[in-house]
DNA sequence: TGGTTATTCAACCATATGGTTGACGATTAT
DNA sequence: ATAATCGTCAACCATATGGTTGAATAACCA
């Protein structure tokens, strides 16, 4: 499994990963509260951080004896885009995606 | 795995699959012709467009004694969508977006 | 020092996955 | 009618995956 889409969508099969990620949308994470919400062992949590961590979908850095998971969109982006080569559904052209942000910014929708 | 998102996902992560969606890109195909490139079984093959199919990334249509496999991307448009949602850049508005490219059409870009 | 907390490691288990081969049903061609 | 082609099925195999438990390591607290 050494192509990263390999990994990456690999990882974002399990259902546990994917709501660990949008955990983390919200905020960094220790692996102990990551786990709270879950009926199932830390060391299986730890695990499932482990996959996506080697999946680059995250990072961990320890300090001190707590370890902070942070959600990493790099690799997501990379089978993002992996996906829209498959022009059928609208491309979301990137370049184009990124004047609209921008367009967004300036520009607040409540108007 | 009921979740579309898990067997979607799960479909993907692996490499000849990715290559037979690739394939499909181009055109219709027929069963043998999808295995022919590959160095594996036509049993194989089958078991992959067979999972394919169930994550509905592909549909498969017999027509006489060849099945005809056809790409079918609203399954990778809601993965896509699902991952957009991990983006470095703040929480999108697919419709804003959808509103956006159709105005760039309208107004091309080198004026 | 000793105790608690945070996390991983190692061994283990059940099931899933990706592949093989050979037989089979259905369709088409000679 | 017979043979060839298309594709799946069934049984099997090796390895991967997702989970468990209990012990181990490391850092903090009293």
């Amino acid at each position: 499994m050494s192509n990263p889409l390999d990994t990456v969508f690999a990882a974002l099969g399990d259902p546990t990963r994917r709501a660990i990620l949008t955990m983390l949308l919200e905020d960094d994470m220790a692996v102990t509260d990551v786990a709270e919400p879950f009926e199932m062992s830390l060391a299986a949590i730890s695990k499932h951080l482990g996959i996506l961590t080697r999946a680059r979908l995250i990072t961990q850095e320890k300090r001190g004896r707590v370890k902070w998971c942070k959600l990493d969109p790099d690799a997501m982006r990379t089978a993002s885009v992996w996906m829209q080569g498959f022009g059928q559904f609208e491309p979301i052209n990137l370049d184009a995606f990124e004047r609209f942000l921008a367009l967004e910014l300036e520009i607040p929708p409540e108007r």
